[in-house]
DNA sequence: GGTTGACTAGACCAACCAGTCAACTACCGG
DNA sequence: CCGGTAGTTGACTGGTTGGTCTAGTCAACC
């Protein structure tokens, strides 16, 4: 683990920034070390590349933030399809407060950056990949308890997680798209519908 | 409308296939000017930019491809239920072909350019915008028929239609993500059980 | 055979690109 | 006080960017 230092900080949050907001090829390595207040020799002292930044934010924001987010929402003692209630209303509420603080819609960078990258920085597209599955892995987690509870049945849990995790990250870019955070809140009853569950929808919020 | 020339043609078949490969930040103009072998010069008589061509070839697969094809998919004619059906093979066998023919799984192109440029190229992400909405329409239209004929029920058939639009895209992304057209064979049974109703799995292809 | 207008060609531009480098500062153990 | 190391700086390079411009080709029409 480098030394934490205040301009590799700034690089990082800045990076994560730019790249949620337009995307991965559209920004350069000047503008993110102007939006750091970072010079470009200090970005190299830290970085190898723009692609090594990249990664390395994708993973520092994982760490510091998604990682420990997820191991409360999804913790072993709440009920799996509580779980997953849960999840659905914070996502919510993100985008929600993304809208706010960015101004716009952005929906989920891990998603956006895979697709975008896939094929063409490799290295970067497996980073965004690997947060992805274990994203994924917390919903088939959870799923696989709710048909062990006999709360639903499934023939194949991780297909159904796939399944799930596409409608979500689905809904997350068409918010994005249409800067619009209420399709987003449409998400839980939907899922439950897929599940059959009830799932209501979460409240408005502003 | 323009006349049609090669050189037009060319472009506008080169920006589309590689901002489907990469994005659309990620290309230059003297690399498509050397995939659809025009000159520069060229480049600027047909088109006043870079994001004008872009808009136009999205403008352009939509006219000469999508429209016929979800004219025919979606016939009148056809029960609404079996259309939807019909709709998600379609996607499959796409994505088996595309798979194919680009040596990779892309998903859509539409939904993938919308989502890059919301915010950064208004005009290009209008148009990605307008098209989404135009095939957004034929699932609505399809629920819409499905719940008058007593098919199924739905409280909110538009509401439904934005759903379902962001489950496909969202499975067609992730299918481009991990390269794998199996993420868009599975879709047909869970949209099945959105709905309630019983879609039975694609047969596999290759 | 002269004129027009669609099209092609490629040189050219300033801005910008990712990445390098040698010199500098600040701190820290000895 | 020294030497070393971590961090910082900004000038620099060589190539690329989106876009412009001028010169010229060609077929169609007058």
């Amino acid at each position: 683990m480098p030394p934490v230092t205040q301009a590799r900080l700034n690089l990082l949050e800045a990076m994560l920034d730019m790249m949620w907001e337009r995307s991965y090829a559209a920004i350069s390595v000047d503008a993110i070390c102007e939006r750091a207040g970072v010079k470009k020799g200090s970005f190299y002292h830290f970085f190898s590349s723009k692609a090594a930044l990249a990664a390395a934010a994708l993973e520092h924001r994982w760490d510091h933030e998604m990682k420990g987010k997820l191991e409360q929402i999804f913790a072993p003692e709440v009920p799996p399809l509580e779980r997953l209630q849960r999840q659905m209303e914070h996502c919510y509420r993100k985008t929600v407060a993304c809208r706010a603080e960015h101004g716009r819609v952005l929906g989920c960078p891990y998603f956006n950056i895979a697709s975008e990258t896939t094929g063409v920085e490799p290295e970067l597209a497996d980073m965004a990949r690997g947060i992805l599955r274990r994203f994924q892995g917390f919903l088939e987690q959870a799923l696989r308890e709710a048909v062990e509870r006999g709360d639903l049945t499934l023939a194949d849990p991780a297909a159904s997680a796939a399944c799930l995790f596409s409608m979500m990250e689905g809904c997350a870019t068409q918010a994005r798209i249409h800067d619009d955070p209420e399709l987003v809140r449409q998400l839980s009853p939907t899922v439950g519908r897929m599940l059959g569950v009830e799932f209501p929808a979460v409240e408005a919020a502003v």
